[in-house]
DNA sequence: TATTCACATGATTTTGAAAACATAGAATGC
DNA sequence: GCATTCTATGTTTTCAAAATCATGTGAATA
């Protein structure tokens, strides 16, 4: 459904939002190690999410990435955008490039109902309610059983 | 959302549904050709779904691929599952290999909305009305142009 | 029964996303 | 200003899906 990359900003963007609190920043090893992700591959996800203004950065000792206020009003679908383009709500089901109203392919419509969901999913679920449940212990974001 | 393999599979099936009438088979260089998909690639997929008895072959002169009578009352869901199993309903949306019920990931449930949707839709959609679609020209089954 | 045709099968190559590596650059604190 | 700590950037490597290649096998028919 979404790319790797996507998945690991999701998981990494909710992580921060859990430690925004008292205005401290989290470095990637912090974050790599909280969420069991590559740690170069997300650094570069994650720089490329504060290039987009998804997130904030601070360089230098007790640096790190963090939401400033604007930001923890954060939806999923701003980092679903940022990273894997509009891709996911646009392109055939099929494959077809040429897929559009006009031309169709067979499961056009229905495919469409299904992504529509996902839009509307993705366009009211903020990333501050996804790390409420995370400091409720309700969910987790990482692999690593007992974490 | 699909591989590769599923998508020209099932605009394989379809074009296959669509000239399942008369009772000819079809060749794999006839169906590439019509669907737009890389012909050993696709062969090994029809060959698979062949041997998954979701659809028949057969070899020699006059040979090709076809429906028998209970094969025309297949539903997409048949082809996704026995391509892509079983994953594409199952797997955590933001890539966690544990998530269940029990440990789940934050947006669990709202994904579980979506994947329903798919699921849902791919039980009730028949290849047989796809092909429908096809004849009547509302729809199209390749990216060439003009055809 | 030999030839031809079309699917079947296994090995191999290609491709691109994913991941790692190496190095540069910038900000903080002492 | 200098060391430290972190972000920024470009290159290389890895790996699995995607695609190709080469060869085998069964069926039709003359």
């Amino acid at each position: 459904m979404f790319s790797k990359s996507c998945e690991y900003a999701i998981r990494a963007v909710v992580f921060v939002a859990t430690q925004n609190n008292a205005g401290n920043k989290l470095g990637i090893m912090e974050i790599c190690k909280e969420i069991d992700a590559p740690q170069h591959f997300t650094a570069k996800i994650l720089q490329s999410l504060s290039h987009n203004g998804i997130i904030s950065s601070q360089k230098g000792p007790s640096g790190g990435f963090y939401l400033n206020k604007t930001q923890t009003r954060l939806k999923l679908i701003d980092v679903v955008r940022a990273l894997d383009g509009d891709k996911t709500f646009t392109g055939c089901g099929l494959g077809l490039k040429n897929c559009s109203e006009k031309k169709q392919c067979p499961i056009h419509n229905q495919f469409k109902v299904v992504r529509d969901e996902l839009l509307n999913m993705l366009s009211n679920t903020y990333v501050v309610q996804l790390a409420e449940e995370i400091e409720k212990g309700s969910a987790v974001l990482s692999n690593i059983s007992g974490r």
